[in-house]
DNA sequence: ATGTCTAGTGAGACTAGA
């Protein structure tokens, strides 16, 4: 079964553009970011209409997460715990029976962090904490259990096409860097890198400056598996060509495949 | 070439967020 993340910026201004997605690579689930729509208002009918469950946790205006399935949802948890007080809607998780026993996916947005003198930065740090403490609960569970999403985070300076340009940046900094290895050193296998070591491998390019003619991309969108999800990887991909689209938003789906 | 896009507000020659 493939399964796909993308920040889709805007489910309404991206309608189109993510239907002849779901239609050419058809994906069994679909985990979207920035939707920027409550939940009332998220078009649901067109995916529906294509045989896709939907369960999504939005807010006014900018943030939200929204996941597809073509298998029905055994449970779905929205927010992620250790924190009451934020009001950002960035988490949704979803279980699925499989074959293969239960398949649980989170699907986050991680915070931007800019300007990193501003709270904006505080924060970032404060939710990976609070992804971590998650993440190492549930991996308790020894189930097949992926986090995919926008992290904006990225991991090394060979994932930037100009590492130089982001040295001071909230998704580069060496303590954003230190609390993604603290994660990822759970257990989890990355998906992307763990089949693919070419250099210049993104899955954001800015709207700004002709960074897409100029390929000036960098690599934050991740996947990561743990133990059990990884032993079933067969495959994993990102579709970059969606980048060169109408209307396309600034970043593009990865997917990986797991064996049912 | 710091060259854009989306949603919200309320009607902009706007703002926030990214």
């Amino acid at each position: 079964m493939k399964i796909a993340s993308w920040n889709i910026n805007g489910v309404k201004a991206r309608i189109e553009t993510v239907l002849t997605w779901l239609n050419e690579e058809k994906p069994d689930i679909a985990c979207f970011q920035e939707i920027k729509s409550v939940d009332e208002t998220f078009p649901r009918e067109p995916f529906e209409a294509l045989g896709y469950h939907l369960e999504t946790h939005g807010q006014k205006g900018f943030n939200g997460v929204a996941i597809l399935s073509r298998l029905p949802f055994e449970e779905v948890n929205r927010r992620l715990p250790g924190d009451e007080s934020d009001e950002q809607a960035r988490y949704i998780e979803g279980v699925f029976a499989t074959k293969s026993g239960p398949l649980r996916i989170g699907c986050l947005y991680l915070p931007n962090g800019n300007p990193v003198d501003s709270e904006k930065y505080p924060y970032k740090l404060r939710w990976m904490e609070r992804l971590e403490a998650h993440a190492r609960k549930q991996l308790e569970r020894e189930e097949a259990f992926l986090l995919v999403g926008d992290y904006n985070v990225i991991p090394e300076a060979r994932d930037a096409k100009k590492p130089e340009s982001w040295v001071n940046d909230a998704l580069f900094l060496p303590q954003t860097r230190e609390a993604w290895h603290r994660l990822l050193n759970l257990g989890f296998t990355e998906a992307i890198r763990a089949t693919n070591d070419a250099d210049e491998t993104y899955t954001f390019w800015d709207y700004q400056a002709g960074a897409w003619p100029k390929n000036n991309g960098i690599r934050i969108d991740h996947l990561l598996l743990s133990a059990q999800a990884s032993d079933r990887m067969l495959a994993t991909g990102i579709d970059r060509h969606v980048r060169g689209w109408d209307k396309p938003s600034d970043h593009v789906p990865v997917w990986v495949q797991l064996r049912d």
